[in-house]
DNA sequence: TCACGAGTTGATAACGATGTCCGTTGCCGT
DNA sequence: ACGGCAACGGACATCGTTATCAACTCGTGA
């Protein structure tokens, strides 16, 4: 075993010269190739695991890092590999609907087994904050971003993609430019809901959720209008509330409908805060209601509500696996992939 | 108006020399120099908003760089200010909790009025993975850590803190470190949620959660067992099973207490995913049974279930407020926050 | 006319890690 | 004795940005 010069060295220069002296900060290469008496190279070639090193120069390099507490810093390898970071953005509406952090959890599973980290930032649903705040990951370099689009225009993004950073849109396509996508069958899913509603019985259905102008529900009332129309059923716009764009505000809506002069025997609800607002609205009412909700909840099983379901974390891991794809290689092509939903009858669909 | 003098640069030397023509990847500050015929530094300071810059030189950098879709790179930004970031990162447990994003969304709102940035890393309940995870977020220079731990040995992150990493324990404390930490009342809590169904008639009370191991519910079992003893009923270790960490096992568990030859009357359900379990649990059972829950949820007011309720994104604020100011001051003293919370009764505690 | 400050600007050196390209030892085998 | 290879050290350059400091251009007052 060789005598640990770095010991001598430290005791015999650590009076006079503050060269020596550990900084206040964290250690760095040529810190660790001081202690460990190698060349600030040795030190690189031992920690990143290269060939031609001495085990016991490696072994010795591997000590002094650990007394150091050393830890490579990924700002400096990055910058150096050209801004080749290891990290994926993640940019979503509202961090405390579920329905986005089931997405975000796929994302991060596919991403932590390919060695990515996640990056997630809240656009707070503001669309003038999205640019911002995609702004602000596109500065750290990030490897690819998955977007929940809540913007109406997305030309800014055009550029960027060009400049070599993947764009994944999910849950809802780019406003007026060309990306991947990962969506839901928005419409044949709510045609489909509808559609139990009308067979159990049901011909005065309501919609409960938000505007139009939201893709998703756009799409969704859409589904809706085809469903009544295929059976005859004309759609009575006092119907369609899309002023329920939480849950507050769809029981509101909820309520309303039920105490107009001709209410609605069915809810549809756009999807899982208007389906809370919906079940908080007709709770209290003396007649019982269909209820069929978009989006599956946890709860939903139990209190025996109908819903079209899909698979939230199934659509983050899509949409991170097409990433990583296009991070691999850029060109291949644009892929849009819309996923199936499934009606699930419990019980609340009767009159 | 100058003549722009860049058009000239370009045309005259697009030929021949490649070293004008910008590459495939971003453009950097010298291309945006190169552009407004100005040094990189005129166009850093130009760009970064400081004085003594010509109004007309800064419109003129400011317009090559919009040109050139010029973007800073935060990497380099931040090595050369010495490993300042503007990212705090959150390491979670388990992302589909809705609980935690709650957490991540009050942590997500503070940060972002302080024009950080919030980077999120699961450890997936795992705690031979807390260490890298925490490591690989280290390595990035995080400005703060917050953590909900769940390894248990934080010896690791003592030396971090001391390196100027501030580190906040979220929802648990470390296990054997000193930090800043923010927790509920768990303890007072499940005593006084216990108390309500004692106080509703219940003998016989149930307890369906995680190990005590867990920090939380151990301090839970506590609270539960010091509600029952302060009312001179004797413990059932039978009626306390710690082998509900998901809903699908809490449900197995509450079936197996329903179906004993001397089951509860009530159940006390350790956290959120306990009372689903639970409530899928009780659904078909013939008796009425009370049940009480730690933690509120969206739709316990509508079922009428009872909760031991606090204030997830609260907790999310407050660590990233301590955060935030540790960040400022790394002197201040440690801090250990302890939330309230506060029973709500709603009608299924009564037998 | 000279000097002087105020306002602008540029050359150069960092920040920390990595890649490149030698040069220098040993040591082995022929 | 010589070629070849492993195992280093060392000197640079590089990534993109910012800090330091010196240099330059003005107009102005003495």
């Amino acid at each position: 075993m060789p005598i640990p010069r770095y010991i001598a060295n430290v005791t015999s220069m650590d009076m006079g010269s503050a060269e020596h002296v550990p900084r206040a900060g964290r250690a760095t290469l040529a810190d660790v190739a001081r202690l460990a008496d190698v060349s600030t190279k040795t030190v690189s070639r031992a920690l990143s695991g290269e060939p031609n090193v001495d085990p016991e120069t490696r072994a010795r390099v591997e000590g002094a890092a650990a007394a150091l507490r050393f830890r490579p810093n990924a700002l400096a390898r990055e910058l150096r590999q050209g801004g080749l970071t290891t990290t994926v953005g993640f940019v979503i509406g509202d961090l405390t609907n579920p329905f986005y952090m089931l997405v975000a959890a796929g994302v991060e599973r596919v991403l932590a087994r390919e060695g990515l980290t996640l990056m997630i930032a809240a656009t707070e649903d503001e669309p003038r904050n999205e640019a911002a705040v995609v702004g602000a990951m596109l500065d750290r370099r990030i490897r690819a971003l998955l977007l929940v689009p809540v913007s109406d225009d997305h030309g800014y993004i055009e550029g960027e993609r060009h400049f070599g950073t993947p764009v994944v849109a999910v849950d809802r396509p780019l406003a007026n430019a060309a990306s991947d996508s990962v969506v839901f069958d928005n419409r044949g899913g709510a045609r489909a809901g509808v559609q139990a509603l009308v067979s159990a019985g049901h011909r005065r259905v309501a919609f409960v959720g938000s505007e139009a102008s939201l893709f998703t529900h756009g799409q969704r009332i859409q589904g809706y209008r085809e469903a009544l129309e295929a059976h005859g059923v004309v759609v009575d716009p006092t119907l369609i509330r899309t002023d329920g764009r939480d849950a507050a505000s769809a029981e509101t809506a909820t309520r309303q409908l039920l105490a107009s002069h001709a209410p609605p025997t069915a809810v549809f609800a756009g999807n899982n805060r208007a389906a809370i607002g919906v079940l908080r609205g007709i709770r209290d009412h003396s007649a019982r209601i269909g209820v069929l909700a978009f989006d599956d909840f946890e709860l939903a099983e139990t209190m025996g509500v109908s819903v079209v379901a899909h698979d939230p974390q199934e659509m983050g891991k899509v949409a991170a696996r097409i990433a990583v794809s296009r991070i691999a290689d850029p060109t291949v092509p644009v892929e849009e992939v819309v996923l199936p939903t499934r009606v699930i009858l419990r019980g609340s669909e009767r009159p």
